[in-house]
DNA sequence: CTAAGCCCTGCCCTTACAGGAGAGTCAAGC
DNA sequence: GCTTGACTCTCCTGTAAGGGCAGGGCTTAG
């Protein structure tokens, strides 16, 4: 250490592995000061001392820690010991981010999930137009009963959605409570099936029964539900069947998670349980 | 839809859940265009089918989609499906950041684990500074021989850091094989203890037999080591003791990860097998 | 003498808005 | 008609950590 071993700034950033734009950087703000700066030229000349600091403040950025605190510690700090508590404070910070990212990945995954099964739904459906009488399997729900107007139904599935986002296994659907059609005071419960039990306040998990009924994929806007269940509810007295309630229909295919789509192309199938 | 029903930017705000200043900028990027602007004020005057837009975004935004490809994808798309492909590529994008982040948070463990075993170590040899014989327990260790300078030792330990980095389990150490001090030709040995055994390229991995040690806390800077060295050895010679190589340095306190550190605070254990 | 290689400062660019200044607009109350 | 308060407009600046480039100065080797 006789002399300053000066280097240059092309030099020191070899030695450093810093980039020369990040030096002028630190340099600016006072961070990582070149020892000596020629009065003349405003050539930098950096010291084997700058090395050290150099090195720390790499080892601080490889682990993302902003320049204003690298400065903090810069000013308080000598021995790898004095960081501790900002390292900890840093980590904690980190591990916020990386929460934050799983969530993001975890909701981006719901999305695509959902969006290959309708997908899948869509082809399966594609061209089943006619009324037929199906067995329905029994399913595990979570349904939140509303005595509203039925455009309150999204809102239903919203907060459905919000609680168990996670666990929803299946097609949105809806259970009407009401023989008839009512505009202010229908009755009816929007649901999500889902994987397995468990307890969510407000809403009713349950297993809905299976049973034998009455079917129809309705194509298009829902304003025109109307006109498929016409259909259906003849072929259903055409038969001599009496019906079950409460009715579902399952959006196989309505407004997506990000876009609200093209209503003609809706699907939803109308399910008129038979009274055995 | 008769009337477009259009809200102030204010209402917009409020119904979309995106600030005023977000939808000006969006106005500004071209991604949410009001659909009404009037001439003279300048006022902006949305409708219900921005509405539809402006949640889309948001559930974009959401999932810290850039508003570059929001505005690609507005262009491209009309329906979910179309937008599957674009879903995908951001999840891998999110999953890319989630992984480094879980690096970051792994290597900042590392850095804060080192520390506190540090922090330990010094409180246990405080005022420990004298000439000890002891059991040295067998260790696993992971060494990189070198015959080059001493000088070079700090960079045998960074290749060792760098490829077992996960595995590291207790403090740095260097074996010494010449039986003399060399200046450019010793034959030395850094290694780091390690977790677990395993195959690392160019490493030897193996453990370090236990044995009855002179030992010795040097403490301060490693020039004057020679004087340690000197105290030590002429112990083992009063009593008569053969000493086995390697010899050994355990570096209880150096350089820090992160800082260099005070070099008058260094502690470095030096242990002399005693020949059975 | 000139060309190459360094070095300097200063300006604009990146993301997705936030904050604020200064000015114009709108509806309601007096 | 006037005022008041709530709203709205445009424009400017700032964010983190530099990257990229323009225009110009320095030094040294051929």
């Amino acid at each position: 250490m006789t002399e300053p071993a000066p280097f240059s700034i092309g030099a020191f950033s070899r030695a450093s592995g810093l980039t020369v734009k990040a030096l002028r950087h630190y340099h600016e703000r006072g961070l990582l000061v070149p020892a000596r700066v020629d009065r003349q030229t405003g050539y930098r000349a950096y010291s084997q001392a700058n090395l050290d600091t150099a090195a720390m403040i790499r080892a601080m950025r490889e682990l993302e820690v902003p320049l204003d605190e690298i400065a903090v510690i810069l000013a308080e700090c000598r021995e790898d010991q004095d960081l501790l508590v900002y390292l900890k404070r840093h980590k904690a910070h980190l591990a916020t981010k990386l929460e934050h990212y799983q969530g993001l990945v975890g909701r981006i995954d719901q999305v695509i999930n959902y969006e290959q099964e309708v997908q899948r739904v869509m082809q399966e459906h594609h061209g089943t137009r006619e009324i037929a009488e199906r067995e329905v399997e029994p399913v595990l729900v979570a349904g939140l009963r509303m005595k509203s107007r039925y455009s309150d139904c999204g809102s239903g599935f919203a907060q459905i959605a919000k609680r168990l986002g996670r666990h929803i296994a299946g097609k949105a659907m809806c259970l009407y409570y009401d023989g008839e059609y009512r505009e202010d005071d229908a009755d009816f419960e929007p649901c999500f099936p889902i994987r397995k039990g468990g307890q969510a306040e407000g809403l009713d998990i349950r297993t809905l029964p299976g049973c034998r009924c009455v079917t129809l994929v309705h194509p298009g806007p829902y304003d025109t539900l109307k006109y498929s269940y016409a259909k259906v509810l003849a072929y259903a007295n055409d038969k001599g069947y009496e019906i079950d309630l409460p009715t579902r229909e399952v959006y196989l295919k309505g407004p997506g998670m990000i876009f609200k789509g093209n209503p003609k192309k809706y699907l939803t199938e109308i399910q008129l349980p038979i009274k055995a």
